[in-house]
DNA sequence: AGACCGCAAGAAATCGGTTTCGTCAAGTTA
DNA sequence: TAACTTGACGAAACCGATTTCTTGCGGTCT
């Protein structure tokens, strides 16, 4: 690994001039070209840690996500990405897990390791982000709320569950249950809510609370939810799931029934990934992951070059593709 | 952000010697005891950037993967981080979307970095691999070879595209078709000539090239081809794809065109990501993703823990969850 | 012609740790 | 008691960039 002393020596000059030259500083031609030759003869690539350790600031952003293995994370991953590499920032994925036991060491790391700064998807209320801003460290939260004032890009997740509980009332259903996550998670329980604000208008009354079925927000959760709605004594004919996953694990459970959309409507908050069904068969509100990605990174981008405005909080809206109607018994 | 020095003199010793405590080298109790204290009081947390350069060697490990957005990978990255984790060291996730350019650029940042180490899925087999390598810097190849010697963690492929076929034949199919990705691709060439050597033994004769497509290996490319083979003359009874995303698309077209398995019979190299179809209506070839991630990083650990045998290549299998026969007509 | 300004470029300080080297004191051996 | 070993620990070098400080040269103004 050449270094910058090396340069400078075999072009006859200082390290000093090297850096200059690098660095776009008044250096006369006759000297930039001597160093230009002597850096490509090299081989010289600068070294980031050296060059961090002067400037107390890198070109790294870490994005932190619960779950690498959700298609709605990676999207929005993808979304920082493109964003972070046009301006010439590189990306560090952090899986989180949803532990904030986790997440404060990454937040840790993030700090120690002198990042430009981070887009969080928060694992918790109450997670130790301060550590971060209080180092005057740009942080952007992503998806879902810090307690904390500072930047953040949501998703409007009631307008999601009224629109796709909206969806399937429009298609011809009549008893439209509900699979949510667990309590406590802001932004099921605001899809749910959505999903109950509309089914009190327009629902057959009475059964709300038995067609809301609150399960782990995950694939197995989504499929246990369902089975035990189609267990029931007046079962529901359509269900709203408040994400991808336990949209999934809600199809498993009705194609294990011997049940395929549309006889029974489905909803899902999201989108269902790598879906081998007829695409129109199901009703998807789809998130703007990666929109939401681009969205956090372009703030935090302003923010790591200076941008001190008051923080701010976009929303970004879902749209939906309507799955088709209820067919005639 | 307190540093070293600030917490020296808060415990009125040298700098030297709250990196002895630090790092456990031998200190008398005493200073033990007054440099610990002054570290809690101060919140001293040492800086990464600073150690690094002094070391020339950090926690980190390169994962360089072609897309994150692919099931595939980001189990094999789950692998990765959880080995990674247990011995102390963070995971970079990088995404080169198969371009050697990208792959290029990330390479150089993990030398630039001082990255401990790399994982690497190469893009090509002739990337610059060698500017990490000839730096002393240990690099392991996952799931797809490289031109040069060095550790690697791959699956028997030929084997995985025999096991497919077989899969079918057994099952009762007789006409059965490839969805292959694009020539020049190890992986799927592999995988393709597995179920050219059962189609050969046990198919029908003739058609055994007109049975075979070439996609792009994306969900889109699956999608076409099937559609290509369901218009042919005498069109196959099954289909194997040689990846996860391929047989996404195959489904689709599938469905699309009003058929679902085990009418047609249909294995898939790959796991099924998010199926929300019965699930053995469908042969899959489960590719160990995870255990390629873990096993490739206890491999970069022992390397970079100082292990310099010479280069290993492990190769895993696959193992097959046989789909539903051929339902009789 | 002498004072002044501007600019290129080298010397040296700096970032915050780790590590070598040297010193000094206490303990050991002859 | 003198010579030697051992261990704790401070001073200073070091990692490789960037940046400030300083110097010296050439040109301009009066």
């Amino acid at each position: 690994m050449a270094t910058i002393y090396e340069v400078a020596a075999l072009a006859g000059v200082s390290p000093a001039t090297v850096s200059r030259v690098l660095n776009g500083a008044a250096v006369s031609p006759e000297k930039v070209r001597l160093v230009r030759e002597a850096a490509e003869q090299l081989q010289f690539t600068p070294n980031r840690t050296a060059r961090r350790l002067r400037n107390q600031s890198s070109e790294l952003i870490a994005l932190l996500i619960p779950d690498v293995e959700n298609p709605f994370f990676t999207a929005l991953a993808r979304g920082v990405e493109d964003k972070a590499q046009a301006a010439g920032f590189s990306v560090v994925l952090c899986n989180t897990d949803d532990d904030p036991a986790k997440e404060t060491r990454y937040l840790d790391i993030a700090n120690s390791e002198d990042m430009a700064g981070v887009i969080l998807a928060p694992a918790s209320e109450d997670g130790d982000i301060r550590h971060v801003t209080d180092r005057g460290r740009p942080v952007v939260a992503v998806d879902r709320n810090t307690g904390l004032t500072i930047d953040s890009v949501m998703v409007d997740n009631r307008a999601a569950g009224v629109a796709a509980t909206t969806a399937l009332f429009d298609a011809g259903y009549e008893r439209v249950a509900c699979i949510a996550g667990p309590l406590g998670l802001e932004w099921t329980e605001e899809r749910s809510l959505g999903w109950r604000q509309v089914v009190s208008k327009r629902g057959a009354g009475e059964t709300i609370d038995r067609y809301l079925q609150h399960a782990n927000y995950r694939v197995d959760g989504g499929r246990a939810a369902m089975a035990a709605l189609l267990a029931l004594d007046s079962p529901p004919d359509a269900v709203v799931t408040t994400n991808n996953l336990m949209g999934v694990g809600a199809l498993q459970a009705l194609s294990e029934a011997g049940i395929t959309p549309p006889d029974f409507g489905v909803a899902v908050v999201g989108d269902l990934p790598f879906s081998t069904l007829h695409p129109d068969a199901i009703t998807q509100v789809h998130l703007p992951a990666r929109h939401l990605g681009t969205t956090a990174a372009t703030m935090l981008l302003e923010r790591i070059a200076g941008d001190d405005q008051p923080a701010r909080t976009v929303v970004l809206r879902a749209d939906v593709t309507r799955g088709a109607a209820r067919p005639a018994r």
